[in-house]
DNA sequence: TTGTCGGCCGATCGCCGACAA
DNA sequence: TTGTCGGCGATCGGCCGACAA
């Protein structure tokens, strides 16, 4: 994925080494967040000295986490490696300014979670990120277009109302909180690249990671 | 499960070979139809005899359909085989009448599928299986609880209504349909066992098999 | 500035008898 | 006997401004 659209959504504390640098590789902190068992004969836990040989910045397909894959150098030793987001102790690759790529985060209220409503927009965000709406015409109201980090495009009512007015997302917002499963609390990203075009991303609360809502079998009595 | 629900599910059709019977193995049909790589190197197209040393009834957690895991023995070789509900030409076991347990299927209609409507139950359904209805009540309505192959519950809406009067199964049927993934053609079976308990199976038509529905993306034009 | 609430209006769900195959 | 249809009432989704934090 983009890397200023990474690093927006893995937030500013996210860390990843640069490609030729020298690190320490310790399975014991591999294996305390892998999902499949790491065994690997005679590595103890001193750690393992070896060269970043490749990072890939990439989304879950899923859950539209980001993540980092880093590929490690050794003598006789070459494994892909997946780090967390956030590898802090490790060192910084910075690029110079953001060059117009602007982006805002926003923990998701009740009230945007719940399926009822839309989305409270702050006004920062809608006037920094969004398209400027036309404030003459009245419903002032837009429809923007934002892709997520797998590119798939998503349509969003933006109205300009109530009293006092504010910025709200409404038709499309909660098929959008459906399709992603957010829940309050889960942090959502819009950003405006370098061409002005719109994307969105998800970080989540650490609570609802692989949460599953199973639908009821039994249908309350309903005698006519 | 219940051999007589399976059998009921299966269809009349259905065979397996009886536990302690001698068959014949061919690697050939059974890749044809296993999901994962069938190899066992030194076994040719001759086929290979077995001894049939277990034979289990099963439903697939995911689709409800029945199948038999059938065990073989061989001097050297053992593997367990899942067979189709549908193995001709070998060897049949019969129970001796079918002793109180009554079914009865129906292929769904446009109208049974739609989740708009209920289920329309053949006279002779109702009559034979469903619990007897009080006709001199109005509405003439009854809630009937049923299991399916797993043992989860559901309950429906009887109602006996209309002009001209018909059996339908109304409130809790459409969620069932959904849960179900059911689509005109498929077939469902209606079966009552010797406690007067009320099961219920499915038979899928062979085009609904691993149909998934995405939902749309997009949402509408939607400007006020 | 923005989170939550109740009101309200329109869309949809799903129960109904009519009618014909 | 039963599949399909249009009607229609109840429910729900979701858009709205009010109001207060």
């Amino acid at each position: 994925v983009d890397p200023q659209a990474w690093k927006a959504c893995a937030g500013a504390a996210a860390r990843f080494p640069a490609v030729g640098s020298r690190v320490y590789y310790f399975p014991q902190g591999h294996a305390e967040q892998a999902s499949s068992p790491v065994d690997i004969p005679g590595v103890v836990s001193a750690g393992l000295l070896c060269r970043v040989s490749a990072v890939r910045l990439l989304a879950d397909v899923d859950t539209d986490e980001v993540f980092a894959r880093i590929s490690l150098d050794h003598c006789c030793f070459r494994s892909p490696f997946i780090s967390s987001s956030t590898v802090p102790d490790i060192s910084l690759e910075e690029d110079g300014g953001c060059g117009g790529f602007v982006s805002f985060s926003k923990i998701l209220t009740a009230s945007d979670a719940n399926n009822g409503g839309g989305f409270s927009v702050p006004k920062f965000c809608a006037e920094s990120i969004l398209p400027p709406l036309n404030y003459e015409k009245v419903p002032t109201v837009q429809i923007i277009h934002v892709r997520d980090l797998h590119g798939v495009a998503w349509s969003f009512r933006h109205i300009y109302r109530g009293t006092p007015r504010r910025h709200l997302l409404t038709t499309g917002w909660c098929n959008f909180v459906k399709e992603k499963k957010l829940v309050a609390g889960d942090s959502i990203v819009f950003m405006k690249n370098l061409s002005g075009q719109l994307l969105v991303g998800i970080r989540r609360t650490s609570r609802s990671c692989g949460l599953t809502e199973y639908p009821r079998y039994y249908p309350k009595e309903a005698l006519g």
